[in-house]
RNA sequence: GCGGAUGUGGCGGAAUUGGCAGACGCGCCGGAUUUAGGUUCCGGUGGGAACACCGUGCAGGUUCAACUCCUGUCAUCCGCACCA
């Protein structure tokens, strides 16, 4: 049969399409699968292969499903809001919803060129004010459930550009777009407190199948750590200076205190402090410096002590310095620390610079070099000497502290709350009112959606506001609460926020009663396979975990957890092994590879580069390869004959049946791939077979090369769509060889092969080995040790 | 610095519980078809003159047997970055 990929992937595109065969149903009575993959952001670049490869890997896995009888929801959808097409918008002067929509109808032109077999019946835009409004909706019940609040905090701001950054528009210190310094600014900033589920974040990991790194990288972003309050009395002062630390057993070494520049405590004793201007100078000097010079200089510590402050150590009434460093952070913690040099690097370089005595409690080390931080003997430290073990003295001392009242057991996280708002255009505008009367009130839930309003320029005004700050009649409006004249909030939600609860929405699209309908949840969730990249792991899927447990808690979802099982595939580098970018020349355009090869190679080739979950450099002539693989299957057509089973075949097919749907279940669509290659060779070996057999290697082949696969199975005769056909099934014994080929082994030294039936006896098995003409000269003469017999595969004789 | 991974032919990569290292594909070499190139088909392809021997980053170890397990070490990539 003549390859024509161009006209055959249109045909079978259309016929899919017209016959509506891949739209999930509302069945409750079917076994369901629901898989996801990360919707795309929908940039005027249009798809780029590495989208290709993440939908793959559960396009297969979801046309496999569907073969074998579930009622599949494979979804897509587009996550619209963001700052690339509010930039194209400023640049161009085109409304954000046009080049959204234009870029919209784009992605979805080239997705079903690739043939993917998402539900096209339950897209969904995450700009959409239908879809927005229940966004908005998820945001009040939070406001109202008390998990958003407002606080002043420093932000990265570009001068320049009037701008507030997030981190990642401003790495380097540097901004994104203009690449002028970013300074720090004070701004009000919404939040949400996600803090509040750091533990049920932690804890619903040990309920959930990710992949180990994914689990890891989950913890370590929330970064739980347990250990203790104490409060150090001042000595000048009836003030406590609160610090938390891991390590309440080194409490006797402690030595000096060390506080983050912002502390509070510094501006409320100003009049005491003595030496006020130099830790002012020393504040600014701090400001100043950008998140880049922070970071590189980690190894010089710098710092003022104050004078006027002295802390006392409760444990033994000592008196101990208080300083001033940049090591120490206002965002962990309480913002100080009890600085103990002999088991803290950090304390130690600290130390060392500014003369400060080095007290060892805990015997090892040499203290002289650097900070002991290992286990050992405690010392120096009164009703803890003699102590041998870490956690016995930390417990130890937490029963001291509470006991005395000076401290008690605590527990920190790194995750830090979350900045929930942007000063932005393109995106979900927060739906609160500022009254002068009543401060913040929400906007009533009759009121959603709240719309993004028109606008003339999508620029952000002076001092870096939103663009929404400059439309009179968006701004002042009533307060829902008293009635009186009030001002909308104009900051809108960040890009996270539509794509924090977006697989609810695919369960339910058009519903406009509720998000999504409560038996429709039951039924579908929980999401069984969610398949992303890695870059997604902490941040979307933290945050989405966390809207869904808060949904949970409200009763509005039936499971605590969205995400059953997460995997995620690795990147696709460019043919000389770096990321792909534009920059370098190295992009591939998945659409000339659809042109020059087909969508059916492209997908196939996708899957074969390598290792699902690791990242693999393009190669053109490998894309032929596939191509080639798919050509000889079409050419099969040409010696079918018949019906039936081809006997010398049969065993092939039962093995490659097994491994092409065990290596699908596990992402390696490369070996099964190679499993359908090896197939293909024995069979052309053979010179022929059925049309029965023909028509189950394309069942295999179906959900990589769909279009092909539907093809063939016209071509045989059938009229049903082989997309929908039953998936094969296997005969366990039919896979197993009747004669194997067995190893023969001296001394572990390979000599020989042997083919010997496979169920033939250890005796029978070593007894033909020895009579092997490879392996009599070996043994010979010599007095055998050992023999070891592994069945099926080999026999070792070990002599002497 | 911490955390996680990964090192296998010329290249991408295979290898169940430790059991014939290099499946499958690319590339390359030779041959056939072709006026020629391309395509297609057949054969070969870790190194090595070799049925010896050597080969899975490097150095050791355990074992009848190690890509696989253990100890040390080097390199690369990714994530977090002064987290007290």
């Amino acid at each position: 049969m003549k390859y024509d990929f161009g006209s055959i992937e249109s045909k079978w595109q259309k016929k899919w399409a017209d016959a509506d065969i891949f739209s999930a149903k509302d069945d409750f009575s079917k076994p369901k699968f629901y898989s996801l993959i990360e919707f795309p952001y929908p940039s005027g670049a249009g798809l780029h292969v590495g989208h290709i490869k993440a939908y793959s890997g559960l396009e297969v896995v979801s046309r496999k499903r569907r073969m074998q009888g579930y009622n599949v929801l494979f979804p897509i959808g587009f996550d619209a809001f963001g700052l690339p097409t509010e930039n194209t918008a400023i640049k161009t002067g085109v409304h954000p919803r046009k080049v959204t929509d234009d870029n919209i109808a784009k992605f979805t032109d080239q997705l079903k060129r690739v043939g993917f077999s998402f539900d096209w019946n339950r897209v969904i835009d995450t700009t959409d004010e239908n879809y927005y409004k229940w966004t908005q909706w998820i945001f009040l019940e939070m406001f109202n459930h008390g998990l958003v609040f407002r606080d002043t905090a420093l932000v990265n701001y570009c001068p320049s550009c009037k701008v507030v950054l997030s981190n990642e528009d401003s790495q380097g210190g540097k901004c994104d777009i203009c690449h002028s310094d970013i300074i720090q600014k004070s701004k009000d900033v919404w939040y949400l407190r996600i803090t509040k589920y750091a533990d049920k974040l932690l804890e619903g990991l040990n309920k959930v199948d990710y992949l180990p790194n994914i689990k890891m990288q989950q913890e370590n972003w929330i970064g739980k750590s347990t250990g203790a309050f104490v409060n150090f009395k001042i000595k000048e002062a009836d003030e406590e200076l609160r610090i938390y630390t891991t390590r309440p057993d080194t409490l006797f070494g402690v030595t000096f205190m060390v506080i983050a520049p912002e502390h509070p405590i510094i501006e409320k004793y100003r009049a005491t402090i003595k030496n006020i201007s130099e830790l002012d100078a020393y504040k600014e000097e701090c400001a100043k410096k950008t998140e880049f010079e922070r970071t590189q200089l980690v190894k010089d510590k710098t710092g003022v002590k104050i004078e006027g402050l002295t802390a006392i150590n409760p444990l033994n009434n000592k008196e101990i310095p208080v300083y001033i460093s940049d090591y120490v952070m206002m965002g962990y913690g309480t913002g100080a620390i009890m600085a103990v040099p002999a088991h803290d690097q950090r304390d130690y370089e600290f130390a060392k610079k500014f003369g400060i005595d080095i007290i060892q409690v805990i015997k090892g080390g040499d203290i002289s070099k650097e900070a002991y931080t290992g286990d050992g003997e405690m010392i120096n430290s009164d009703f803890l000497n003699g102590y041998t073990n870490k956690k016995s003295s930390i417990e130890r001392m937490l029963e001291y502290l509470e006991e005395k009242g000076i401290g008690e057991k605590g527990v920190q996280y790194k995750m830090k709350d979350w900045a929930f708002n942007r000063q932005r255009y393109w995106g979900e505008p927060i739906p609160i009112v500022h009254c002068p009367k009543c401060k913040m009130v929400p906007l009533p839930y009759s009121e959603l959606p709240l719309k993004l309003p028109e606008v003339k320029n999508y620029e952000p005004g002076e001092g870096g506001e939103s663009p929404l700050a400059k439309i009179d009649s968006f701004v002042n409006c009533k307060c829902p609460k008293c009635g009186g004249p009030a001002k909308r909030e104009t900051d809108t939600m960040p890009q996270w926020a539509g794509s924090s609860w977006y697989f609810l929405r695919y369960i339910d699209p058009k519903n406009d009663k509720a998000f999504a309908d409560p038996e429709k949840l039951k039924y579908w969730l929980p999401v069984d396979w969610y398949n992303g990249g890695m870059e997604h792991v902490t941040r979307h899927m933290i945050y989405s975990r966390f809207w869904h447990k808060f949904l949970y808690d409200i009763g509005k979802v039936p499971c605590d957890e969205p995400y059953a099982k997460r995997t995620a595939q690795g990147m696709i580098l460019g043919a000389n092994g770096v990321k792909m970018s534009k920059s370098l020349g190295n992009v591939v355009d998945p659409n000339d590879v659809v042109r020059e090869y087909g969508a059916d190679t492209l997908r196939t080739y996708i899957l074969f580069m390598g290792d699902y979950g690791s990242a693999a450099p393009w190669s053109e002539s490998s894309v032929k390869g596939c191509k080639r693989f798919l050509e000889r299957v079409a050419d099969l057509t040409a010696i079918a004959k018949g019906k039936g089973v081809t006997p010398a075949l049969e065993n092939s097919f039962h093995k490659t049946i097994k491994k092409v749907g065990e290596d699908i279940e596990a992402l390696k669509f490369n070996t099964a791939i190679a499993a359908m290659m090896t197939l293909l060779n024995t069979i052309y070996e053979h010179g022929s077979l059925t049309e029965d057999e023909l028509n189950t290697f394309i069942t295999l082949l179906c959900p990589f090369a769909p279009h092909l696969a539907e093809e063939i199975h016209e071509k045989l005769g059938y009229s049903d769509f082989l997309s929908l056909a039953k998936w094969p099934e296997y005969d366990e014994k039919k896979t197993i060889d009747d004669l194997v080929e067995v190893a023969v082994q001296v001394c572990g030294k390979f000599r020989g092969t042997l083919t010997v039936p496979a169920d033939i006896s250890k005796e029978e098995l070593i007894d033909a080995a020895r009579k092997l003409d490879r392996i009599r000269p070996y043994i010979e003469g010599k007095t055998i040790v050992k023999e070891i017999c592994v069945p099926g595969k080999l026999v070792n004789i070990v002599v002497k």
